[in-house]
DNA sequence: GTCTATAATGGGATAGAC
DNA sequence: GTCTATCCCATTATAGAC
């Protein structure tokens, strides 16, 4: 596929609209707008919105998820675990995501976000049934590198941390343009990162009777 | 406003309905659906989607922001303070909305991530200029109770709490099925409220360089 | 206040010429 | 592969009878 093929064009205009505005809210016709495409493109190379929605998050998934499944692969294989150590095995994968686009990173955890919180139900369908295991290493590692926690509290944390991540990346934009003004804070999206692991590790590690 | 009249019937299916899709999915077809009355009456109280939107949620603030903010004065005069006790202001209040709606307490926070999530930009505005001081109040305190925190690195955390809280209320439902049926596990909102707190108070007091 | 009917808009998808 | 033109559907909003 050429670097500016029609196909390519609507795969980069769809991720920064959906990125922006959540899948329900970008029509079609914004997507080939910004593309500078014809509309019936989009249902001929992806058959439907549906299909492209998929392919967009794709694009990011198939390069982010092995990379991740090796890193927590290792993680569990070593003798002594934390969750500093669980949580960075996402840092590099993702920082890969800049071959995909320049943006990749904060793209694909705002796409991720939008996923999860608009009613794409199928979306998370596909995710899992496509990438299962990945999400059971991540378990793993977590539950031998806190072992006090019981699998019950492990589950509503992790979906805390879930929801800080997902939603920190989501307004990230505007979060980072106001800590630019408001406190003259120059951030990329790796050192965000940096920013939300010592919070996120501390959250789970809590004692929860507390 | 008599219990059952028309306007109350579409205030009650509109914040159930919004609450669980969003604001942008969800039409005023499907409101008036629910409500069973018809579909242009919506038109004729509330004027537009928009101003039904806006009168859904100030039911809620307008009985929440100010005890919110009660509290949050008596806990800034306290000669000390910790984030537990911060982040505990909201409780009492919260808790107060079961007076609107018997699932008052969770349809609230729902409504806010919705309307944080979705591109509702008018609602931010809305509520900033109507209840600014609330959010103000909040700041101080949280600032006397983590004082070895700079200014930014509160900012980030805060955002950081208000995702987790926001994005675990917009799936509390499913969340707590989950847990019902995996881990035997019945929880109320309140008890999720108290699974919230060691969380994001061990979050964000967590050392930032660590 | 409530209803029916309808306007006006914008959405996804497709047929068929080129 | 790309384009125009159009279909069909759902949406918000409103006009006007009752």
């Amino acid at each position: 596929m050429s670097i500016n093929s029609t196909k390519q064009k609507i795969l980069d205009a769809a991720e920064q609209l959906f990125a922006e505005r959540g899948f329900a809210d970008t029509s079609l016709r914004m997507i080939t707008g910004v593309a500078e495409v014809n509309l019936a493109s989009v249902n001929y190379h992806f058959g439907s919105k549906k299909e492209l929605i998929k392919a967009v998050m794709d694009r990011y998934l198939s390069v982010f998820m092995p990379a991740a499944e090796q890193a927590l692969l290792q993680q569990l294989a070593a003798p002594h675990s934390n969750l500093h150590q669980v949580f960075g095995c996402f840092v590099a994968p993702l920082m890969t995501l800049t071959r995909v686009h320049p943006r990749g990173p904060e793209v694909f955890l705002q796409l991720l976000g939008r996923g999860y919180i608009d009613n794409q139900g199928f979306l998370r369908w596909f995710i899992i049934n496509h990438y299962g295991s990945v999400l059971n290493h991540f378990n793993q590692a977590i539950q031998a590198a806190a072992p006090h926690l019981s699998p019950a509290d492990l589950f509503w944390r992790l979906h805390f941390t879930l929801g800080t991540v997902v939603f920190t990346m989501a307004s990230s934009d505007a979060l980072r343009d106001i800590a630019q003004t408001d406190f003259n804070e120059e951030i990329d999206i790796e050192g965000l990162v940096h920013k939300l692991i010592p919070y996120l590790a501390a959250g789970v590690a809590a004692s929860p009777t507390e």
